[in-house]
DNA sequence: TTTTTCTCGATATAATTTTCTCGATATGAT
DNA sequence: ATCATATCGAGAAAATTATATCGAGAAAAA
């Protein structure tokens, strides 16, 4: 099929940031302010402005010497990029705790993403409904998912059922995967899967607050804990 | 104070890699087996032999040539690394419905993190139980924070008393917050922030689906949309 | 008008992260 | 005992990402 070897996709750091330009270009909008120059946006967000001039880039958007970009525009331009303009419809299964607060975040629809229906393999939440949407027997999943053209699944199952729901979602033909298991899902390659690891996050936080510890500990002469086993030795 | 300038953290995609590596060597333990190559784990994940014996060695575990690491070993020395073995109370502010499905999420403590109470500035909720776990009112946050000696604040509180939160919080002499709220924390430089941002890793996804749209128009030679301004132009 | 100042965007440099190469070593086979 | 093989870990190379430098253009001030 040609040659799709290598297509460039957009860094995931500036995606990230491009998410965080907007609250900073909306507040500036609601102050009435109509021009904003990378500078101020970087200021805003403890950031390099060369590096918010780089992202910006990406979205097509240039901007004029002196002045700066106008602010609707780059709202605009980013929002496009991102793909939030153009809101498509999607399934959640596994209506769970964290699966039932997803369904009631109503943000969710100014990101690009509408939540249209809830699947379940429990038969007690079958034709329940959760924040206005209701819940459906999972093996009705992957026929409703082809007759209404669905592109993306956002999964909030246990961990043991993620890999087999995630299979019954590309049966589906689904084209993009929101997974919030605690599982790497094998997918085909040409399938997007986009994690929420909360564990892994967790273990950030955990981490640094470790290594919090130990720096200050090394500081202040302290020995280390059994097992406190910290920096890469070099030898 | 001293010259902390520069210490090194661990890059963070080590520390997310760390995690993945967990379930696999568990899953071969539950196997019996009770050696693992770094090239066994690389496959598993699709990943680089050499990255995870780099990452390894952030754990201080040494391996033997033609043999590998010991699983047990590596497991213990990884979740100590991680901080996952000593479990550190925390508070919850925000108990609404992601609060709520958080407070019901068992498997945090065994990534180092008990949730021992919840707050909500909402007194309809005030000495409810949610998943076992008391609501208190907000006011007495920073008082019980401090005479707990809490070092970790789960903010899912929203966006527009995000910042606030963060602020009672480090008065209560909080150390790391774990953010679900869609903002970015103004904090000292000495507490530590990490971000659950939910609609980051969206934009990931829809603008992944987007690229693929677009890379697939490109090579059927189709029109993008208007809008569809795609990649960085070069010129 | 001329000068000053601000900001863009192109290019260059630096830092970080990933991947490759290779000698050393432990194990199992001959 | 010797050889073949798998694997480690150190260091080099490559790729990616972030930061710095600087000429040019636009606006405002002199």
């Amino acid at each position: 099929m040609m040659d799709n070897k290598k297509i460039r996709f957009t860094p995931e750091p500036t995606l990230r940031r491009l998410v965080r330009y907007l609250p900073v270009l909306q507040a500036l909008q609601n102050k009435g302010i109509e021009l904003v120059s990378s500078t101020t946006i970087a200021n805003e967000i403890v950031l390099d402005p060369t590096q918010v001039r780089k992202d910006i880039e990406y979205t097509g958007i240039i901007g004029k010497p002196k002045t700066g970009f106008v602010i609707t525009e780059l709202i605009t331009a980013i929002e496009t990029f991102l793909n939030w303009n153009n809101v498509t419809d999607a399934f959640l299964i596994g209506a769970g705790n964290l699966g039932s607060a997803l369904l009631g975040y109503e943000r969710f629809k100014k990101h690009g993403l509408n939540i249209i229906a809830a699947f379940d393999a429990d038969p007690a939440k079958w034709d329940t409904e959760i924040h206005g949407i209701t819940v459906l027997p999972l093996d009705k999943l992957p026929d409703l998912a082809e007759r209404m053209k669905i592109h993306i699944g956002v999964i909030s199952v246990p961990a043991e059922s993620a890999q087999q729901t995630a299979e019954l979602l590309i049966q589906g033909g689904i084209l993009a995967i929101w997974n919030f298991a605690p599982v790497h899902l094998k997918v085909p390659e040409n399938i997007i899967v986009e994690n929420i690891q909360l564990a892994q996050s967790l273990a950030v936080l955990t981490s640094r607050l470790r290594e919090s510890f130990t720096h200050d500990n090394i500081m202040s002469g302290e020995q280390p804990n059994v097992g406190d086993n910290i920096l890469p030795v070099n030898r």
